[in-house]
DNA sequence: CACACTTCAGTTTTT
DNA sequence: CTGAAGTGTG
């Protein structure tokens, strides 16, 4: 029975899956086959006569725990067993057990929107002494989050002016926003975690129950976790220490959460005689990228050596590729999309691109979707349940389930604007906060508020009535059709009609698109009939990655973070600059420092098999341009594996790397001496200002990079041939072209029929032009290429002498 | 009270 | 360049 689970697996993944009682710790490689041994060992436990209502397992994601629920049930359809993520897991022990610990079962739950304004609330009488400490609600608010997660007082920050003053100002917001909370019965993210090791600590009865209903415990992504998550799985493993976690330490990318690392790397103290199981081999990538990512994480000091082993074949290297500003960057990793997807061995969907921060992703979509005319979908930046028209419509669903919701009341009591301004909210508020009631009730007795005349008080009373009458319905209506009572009956719909076409369309359908959700929730619920609450529960605790769902037909641009547990074929990552990858905020800390590499390290390793890498040398920032440091990661990387590409330089030099046949000459190294050395200490005279000699356009000539040794430096003309080559372009090989860059064409050279040069497409005419000055466009058709439309001032494309054809 | 306008500040990662 | 908060006008 149990063998058929089995025999595909090595010995190692065997013995994970096979062992159930007692401690187990599996510590798994990046592409090691993880996922496959968690799933088979739950099937495998149930084989074995273990009930599934016994088995708990714990994901970091909801879309990871979908899928493997999804696989579980495959193997062993209608097990029982319980997937999720520990908030969801937390959210569901509180709604049966919360009474302990102060929380009402209809409690709401507070998304990173709701409280940074519970916390701008409390900070209004604190104004000047915030300022003066130079706070913000959103730091403020961070360091409460970050607290709670340690299960700690808040601590202030390292940069602080007064840590006296300021630890006193931090202790008394905390204390108000709690007290905020409870009296709108709502807990925010990290309240989930916090109250239940709350309840676990505080009632043994519980805990013991608790203890024993979950005998086996599995926990994913171990290294992720945090010390209120950590005082949980004690909690619950107290007395039965079925616990099997599963991580890797060099993928722990979330310290900035409270992550403790410390929490795998002491696993076996923690749990003394438990089983430790290594999955060593990478079935994913090939081994150049492996040695890549290998090479990178040795420079970790705080890290258990390990060895990283494939079979796979070595494949293709890992190309580096330094680009002038990042829309070259963009527009070069959209060309080269174009191109291996033309080569017919990647679709769109096999193809993914990572950056460390969301603001890279607008140029990169632009590019793609504009340039190359490819579909292209960004996991993550403004999340859909992030959306204005989207929050409105549940404010209404969460203040007429929670009448003590003074939040999502605040938010919808004048939208749609009904004549309930600044004036009468304030005193509404005045009137509550003297008698310590919520705003809703307040509501109910608008007549006895100060100042209220006739028309408001008829106002106020219509909206609350309408609260009531929604109430009401929340008991019965299945989601869907409750979400669209909303839409229809509060007048949301009808305020979305009176907006320009285009506007109201888009929200109009992005509220269609909550209906379908809400639809979609009941489907996957089945017979269990789906709540209006299980739905908002389960809209808040959802993130971006859980709610990507691959079209099949898309290339995918995400940060790295939520690339996490993905692969993919083909993997870009853009931005290895100083600031930004690493991150600034990272620099002062060496620890912070580790993480960044870890970072990139979870990055390289979700490719398959192939790996591209780039940066530019200026990089708009803030509006203004400025020059960009490599950055140190790149220095980190080994030689034999890596081609480096330098397309930065070119409009630079005078002569030209497009010229004649033969090997370009870099004038300095291209990555500013990143190849050349390795060997330093990894923070060593951080690269940087040396790099930028080679802008000087008459600067020193090094020698051509042909040693064995070094790696070998291409350029734009380089790329042009080989591509022209392999493509069987011959006549339109960029090497007549001339030089090109990030250089600033004048629009004025340029007339029907002029003949242009472009970096990656060759030669081609122009064959129309639009505007006048630093905005005109001009359509180009290439014979590679197609026709393809500049702005000509911010284009790359250079003036071919002598072939003018028009006046 | 609503709206349009200005100014201002600020930019990591997410359950 | 963006979003938030503040100011002034109808």
């Amino acid at each position: 029975m149990s063998r058929e689970l089995l025999n595909d697996l090595t010995p190692a993944q065997q013995e994970a899956v096979t062992t159930i009682e007692g401690p187990l710790l599996v510590v798994a490689a990046a592409g090691s086959g993880k996922t496959r041994v968690i799933t088979r060992r739950v099937a495998h436990m149930l084989s074995s006569g273990i009930p599934g209502g016994s088995i708990l397992a714990l994901t970091f994601t909801n879309k990871a725990a979908g899928e493997m629920k999804e696989r579980v049930e495959a193997l062993r359809p209608g097990s029982g067993v319980w997937l999720g993520t520990f908030h969801s897991l937390c959210a569901r022990l509180l709604r049966q057990y919360g009474k302990a610990v102060g929380l009402d079962p209809g409690f709401t739950i507070f998304d990173t929107q709701d409280r940074l304004k519970a916390v701008k609330q409390i900070l209004v009488p604190h104004e000047e002494l915030v300022d003066h400490l130079n706070l913000s609600a959103d730091k403020i608010d961070n360091i409460i989050s970050r607290a709670k997660n340690d299960l700690s007082a808040p601590v202030p920050g390292l940069s602080s002016i007064d840590r006296e003053a300021e630890e006193k100002l931090l202790a008394l917001v905390y204390r108000e926003y709690q007290e905020l909370l409870r009296r709108q019965n709502a807990a925010d993210f990290d309240d989930l975690l916090t109250s239940t090791v709350e309840l676990l600590k505080e009632h043994p009865v519980i805990r013991r129950e608790l203890d024993h209903r979950f005998r086996y415990i599995m926990v994913d992504e171990y290294q992720d976790t945090n010390l209120a998550q950590y005082a949980i799985l004690r909690g619950l493993n107290a007395e039965v220490k079925n616990l099997c976690a599963t991580g890797d330490p060099d993928q722990s990318i979330y310290g900035w959460r409270g992550a403790n690392l410390n929490n795998i790397l002491e696993f076996e103290k923690d749990y003394p005689g438990c089983k430790v199981v290594k999955l060593e081999h990478n079935y994913r990538s090939t081994k150049n990228i492996l040695a890549v990512a290998d090479h990178l994480i040795k420079y970790n000091k705080k890290r258990k050596p390990k060895q990283l082993l494939t079979s796979n074949p070595g494949g293709s290297p890992i190309r580096v590729t330094t680009y002038g500003s990042e829309r070259n960057e963009a527009e070069g990793v959209a060309d080269h999309i174009v191109r291996l997807i033309r080569s017919g061995k990647y679709k769109a969907a096999d193809i993914a691109v990572f950056y460390r921060v969301s603001a890279l992703s607008r140029t990169l979509e632009m590019a793609i979707k504009q340039r190359a005319k490819l579909p292209c979908q960004i996991v993550g930046g403004v999340s859909f349940y992030e959306r204005t028209e989207i929050k409105d419509i549940l404010a209404y669903a969460h203040a007429a389930m929670n009448p003590k919701n003074n939040i999502a009341l605040a938010r919808i009591i004048n939208t749609p604007t009904r004549g309930l301004g600044k004036v009468a909210l304030e005193r509404l508020a005045d009137y509550a906060k003297t008698r310590g009631i919520p705003l809703a009730e307040a509501c109910r007795q608008a007549s006895a508020v100060p100042g209220f005349k006739d028309r408001i008080i008829a106002t106020v009373r219509d909206f609350i009535m309408m609260l009531d009458e929604l109430k009401h319905h929340s008991e019965t209506d299945p989601p869907a059709e409750f979400i669209d009572r909303i839409r229809r009956e509060t007048g949301y719909q009808a305020m979305l009609d009176s907006l320009p076409d285009a506007e109201a369309k888009e929200r109009t359908d992005n509220v269609l698109e909550l209906i379908t959700a809400a639809r979609q929730f009941e489907a996957d619920s089945g017979e269990s009939n789906a709540s209006v609450r299980d739905f908002l529960e389960q809209a808040t605790l959802s993130s971006a990655v859980d709610r990507w769902a691959d079209d099949g037909g898309s290339i995918t641009l995400m940060t790295m973070h939520a690339a996490k547990g993905l692969e993919f074929p083909v993997v870009f990552i853009v931005g290895l600059e100083e600031g930004i990858l690493p991150h600034h905020r990272a620099k002062e800390s060496p620890s912070e420092m580790e993480e960044e590499r870890r970072l990139l390290f979870v990055g390289i390793t979700r490719a398959q098999k192939e790996l591209y890498l780039s940066h530019c040398r200026v990089r708009e920032f803030r509006g203004s341009r400025s020059a960009t440091i490599d950055s140190p990661f790149l220095r980190e990387l080994p030689f034999d594996c890596v081609e480096r590409v330098n397309l930065a330089d070119e409009s630079t030099s005078p002569g030209g790397y497009w010229s004649e046949g033969g090997y370009s000459r870099p004038r300095t190294p291209g990555l500013g001496g990143t190849g050349y050395s390795s060997g330093r200490s990894p923070y060593a005279g951080s690269a940087g200002p040396a790099s930028r000699a080679s802008q000087d356009p008459y600067g020193p000539i090094s020698k051509p990079a042909l040693s064995e040794t070094r790696p070998r430096i291409m350029t734009a003309g380089d790329l042009a041939r080989a591509h022209a080559a392999k493509s069987g372009q011959a006549g339109a090989t960029a090497s007549t072209a001339a030089p090109v860059g990030p250089g600033r064409p004048d629009p004025a050279d340029f007339r029907i029929g002029t003949a242009v040069a472009h970096p990656a497409y060759g030669v081609g005419r122009v064959v129309s032009l639009e505007g006048n000055g630093p905005k005109a466009k001009a359509k180009v058709r290439f014979a590679t290429r197609g026709e393809v439309s500049f702005v000509i001032a911010l284009s790359p494309l250079k003036v071919l002498p002598g072939r003018n054809s028009g006046v």
